[in-house]
RNA sequence: CGCGGGGUGGAGCAGCCCGGUAGCUCGCGAGGCUCAUAACCUCGAGGUCGGGGGUUCAAAUCCCUCCCCCGCAACCA
């Protein structure tokens, strides 16, 4: 058994969450959930990033402090996480005074004694109407897109993270690939372009009088921390780094995945391990980015009122149909669409029809002969299918293709099935007892098709198999429950009859 | 020359790195079955893989070039 340790982004929460923060959530809960059904030690952290001007300003407007607006929204991240069924270990919340902030300011301190920090001056062009700097890149002809003024220059003392200094050591670790990966490739070799490109020390802290909001720097109090040393930090934070409670086991001997969004991909892959190097720590082993989702195949948005609440769709469709879609519809690292057109059609073809329908025709049949288990046989071929679903599944859920192992081969398994069904033809056989060994491979593959679905959609796989009576259906879902003993055909001496089928997907509408 | 992603049957995508009968899902049409949630199964129609050029016995796949789309990132202007 070996450790692992996954992380989510820590979501920004001066908005309700959406569907994208609901789709990293369950990429990373299905990840997590496979590491523990395949026998890891597993650690699964997310959190919220409460800190910035983003927060302090929506306060403002809102008229409360910055800590009640974020006392109001976070509990709304939490309470969609908890009905989503993320199975997470650890929330963090960079606002925690007692559990977040000491390591934070540790870790600047140690930083600082590396040499990673350095004060300077920031010369940059300020709006006043926006109230921050802008780059040149968001002028337009010389002004503020939004207010159209010009800026003007304003200097500020800021501590500036050393940057530069790791361009060698982190190309290194790049290329390398030993212990460091980036998922997708494509975004590996952003990364490396982003290098090749050059990188720029990095504004770490502001001064108190523009950003109050914040981690004060230790030993500079007009100092605040900007987003890097503050958020990035939650990832050891909630291990209680260089604190009484450390644990470094979930870090130091474990594999070590963050799961992030592509927006926030370059900061993970150059700012984190460059601060992680600076500090003696080791870098994490793998982020895994997706992309984003599109709602309707226009950008979410707003002003167009698409929007997705992920709230509606369970309200519609119930949470196990909203995680299957997730994972099955978009690649890791591909950007995805959310279709209530597509939903449809999905939960229609693939849950209703394909498994629900595959499951209530077994069990319905069983179940009018009594349905005893006894000599659960082979006769239909289905062990070299299962066989297989598992090798190949297996595999795709360890390279992180999640997708490919639900619409594929777990859903291939499901196909294989029904297709088995049919030519069996069970209803043809007269003779019952016949009929019910026939018919008593089915339930077994059943029994597989729940087990690999479990990481997807945990209730669903354990009201398949309650359903089917499996004994361990009621301590499935707990957190040291593992495939280890049970995926075997026929593995289950002790599981002698069927229960009672029920509708597994109602249709909808 | 900013950076990145993409253009494959009606829709959504895979295949491209490592050239060799163009595949999957949905949808559509016809047939079969009737155990089951009008579900299941089989067969079929439909694509000159954005355009052009090159390399090769052979290109969706490699090289050059042109055209077109989408982001620059998440609710915030």
């Amino acid at each position: 058994m070996s450790r692992r340790y996954i992380t989510t982004a820590i979501d920004y929460p001066n908005a309700p969450p959406h569907m994208g923060h609901a789709m990293e959530k369950v990429l990373a809960d299905v990840c997590a959930r496979w590491f523990r059904l395949s026998g890891h030690d597993v650690r699964f952290q997310t959190g919220t990033d409460e800190h910035g001007i983003k927060i302090q300003r929506k306060a403002e407007e809102e008229g409360m402090t910055p800590q009640a607006l974020v006392d109001r929204n976070v509990p709304l991240f939490q309470s969609l996480y908890s009905r989503l069924h993320i199975s997470y270990d650890v929330f963090v919340r960079t606002t925690d005074r007692e559990k977040h902030w000491p390591t934070v300011q540790a870790l600047w301190k140690k930083l600082q004694e590396a040499g990673a920090l350095e004060k300077r001056t920031y010369v940059g062009l300020y709006c006043a109407g926006c109230e921050r700097f802008l780059t040149k890149r968001d002028l337009a002809d010389g002004t503020c897109p939004i207010h159209h003024t010009a800026p003007e220059e304003v200097s500020e003392e800021n501590w500036f993270f050393r940057m530069k200094e790791k361009a060698d050591y982190l190309k290194t670790l790049l290329v390398a690939k030993d212990g460091y990966v980036i998922t997708p490739d494509s975004r590996a070799h952003e990364t490396l372009s982003l290098l090749e490109q050059g990188l720029e020390d990095v504004s770490f802290s502001r001064p108190q009088s523009s950003l109050s909001w914040g981690i004060p720097v230790p030993g500079d109090e007009n100092q605040v921390m900007y987003v890097w040393c503050d958020a990035l930090t939650n990832y050891i934070s909630g291990l209680g780094y260089f604190t009484d409670h450390e644990d470094k086991s979930y870090w130091e001997d474990a594999e070590v995945t963050h799961v992030i969004g592509k927006d926030i991909a370059r900061f993970h892959a150059l700012i984190w391990p460059a601060m992680l190097h600076y500090a003696g720590i080791k870098t994490p082993n793998r982020l895994l980015i997706h992309g984003f989702l599109t709602s309707e195949g226009e950008k979410m948005s707003k002003s167009l009122g698409n929007v997705v609440v992920p709230d509606d769709v369970i309200a519609k469709y119930g949470v196990d149909p909203l995680r299957f879609y997730l994972s099955h519809e978009i690649p890791v690292g591909n950007d995805g669409d959310f279709s209530w057109k597509r939903f449809g059609e999905l939960y229609d073809a693939k849950l209703r029809n394909q498994l629900g329908n595959l499951l209530n025709r077994v069990l319905v049949m069983l179940q009018k002969l009594g349905g005893d288990l006894s000599d659960i046989q082979n006769s239909a071929g289905l062990k070299s299918i299962v066989a297989s679903g598992w090798s190949m599944y297996a595999a795709h859920m360890d390279a992180f293709q999640i997708t490919d192992a639900l619409a594929t081969d777990v859903m291939s398994c499901v196909s294989a099935g029904n297709q088995s069904f049919n030519d069996k033809a069970p209803w043809t056989e007269k003779d019952d007892e016949k009929r019910r060994v026939i018919l008593a491979e089915y339930v077994e593959l059943l029994r597989h098709i729940a087990l690999m679905l479990l990481p997807f959609m945990p209730e669903t796989a354990q009201k398949i198999s309650r359903q089917l009576n499996v004994p361990y259906a009621e301590r499935m879902l707990e957190k040291d429950f593992t495939i280890d003993t049970v995926h075997e055909w026929g593995s289950l001496k002790d599981w002698k009859k069927v229960g009672i089928p029920e509708i597994l997907f109602a249709p909808v509408e």
